[in-house]
DNA sequence: TTCGCCATGTAATGTGTTACATGATTGT
DNA sequence: ACAATCATGTAACACATTACATGGCGAA
């Protein structure tokens, strides 16, 4: 059974133990949701698809009036995750508009690149902060995600910081000393 | 005028000097693929409608009997691809399942979390060989599109680098950063 | 003559986001 | 009473890949 980008995600939360599909996002958007993102418009309908497949299943647990459906994987759903996590790894992508306005700066606008550049060091810089964030928030993390979570702060530490050499070397009209002080703050 | 992703890549080679759509595309193969994508199902019919748009024209240059139409940006191209690049860029989309699974390895196979890492850096290490191949091969690059390409080098050796020292640590099931952490603290 | 490359294009299918729509609960 | 958050779901639209389909050219 191939399953969907969706259910992958759906899936492998489910593993570490049951939740609504509301719980599922807000989770994704605190965690995974950096190098694998999911919609409502993707997870509620995959929810469906799942529970019709048997690997997964609902039952009804309501706040007061408030309709609430906790899912759990059955163990067809445990099989099938096994199944999947050892495969070898296929999905990989990677697009990047820093990248592309960079690489046609010197057929465009030679004058912005240094810009682009810092542009790209200050985003990563952001999402290091963002990722920070949530390690501090983070507890009992097994080894295998909070590596996941250590890769995402520093590599983009390390985007931030190759970005910020290149835009000096790419030369443009902005005082040095903003150059230093973004460089402190390492 | 809102332009697509594949309008994006289009306008910008056409800046570097006219093409044809078979050149585009074997172009950003060598290119911009490690970060900006472009498919004949898109390229062909964008051309259509930038040129319909007066973004482009087209003419007819064909070899012998086999049909060949070459584009250039016209003056409302330029312009267009002007504001573009000036605007900040705002599309950022990254993928990875192994990330993925790394994240689920603890609720589904921790066994296999320093495997998952060690496949990871491998992937790099072969894109940082292409990359270098790529690199080899470029004559009379401008510094920004080097830039890109340098960064791209640099980047999938630092991702290599680093899962090959966590595909250790995990395999004695700790991470690496724990233990740094823990020998600072004494 | 066959293979690899040049060259253009369409159709089916899949994937995914965004905006919309609805309504309950909790804390201030 | 209001805002934030919990909670579920659909419809329209956009985007992209893949497979398919066609055919010429040049070299071994």
């Amino acid at each position: 059974m191939e399953l969907s980008a969706t259910a992958k995600v759906i899936l492998g939360m489910l593993a570490m133990g049951p939740r609504s599909g509301y719980e599922i996002k807000s989770f994704a958007d605190h965690s995974t949701r950096y190098f694998w993102t999911a919609s409502y418009g993707q997870i509620y309908p995959e929810l469906r698809r799942l529970a019709d497949a048997g690997l997964i299943e609902g039952t009804d647990e309501p706040t007061g009036a408030r309709q609430r459906t906790v899912y759990r994987l059955t163990k067809a759903g445990r099989h099938e995750l096994g199944k999947w996590h050892e495969l070898p790894p296929e999905v990989f992508e990677y697009r990047d508009e820093w990248m592309l306005k960079l690489f046609f700066a010197g057929a465009v606008d030679p004058e912005r690149a240094a810009e682009i550049a810092r542009g790209r060091a200050e985003l990563s810089r952001v999402t290091a902060d963002e990722l920070r964030e949530v390690e501090s928030r983070a507890e009992g993390n097994d080894p295998a995600s909070y590596t996941v979570l250590r890769f995402g702060i520093d590599f983009n530490e390390f985007i931030a910081d190759w970005f910020e050499r290149q835009a000096a070397a790419l030369g443009e009209g902005v005082p040095l000393e903003k150059l230093e002080k973004r460089a402190e703050r390492v």
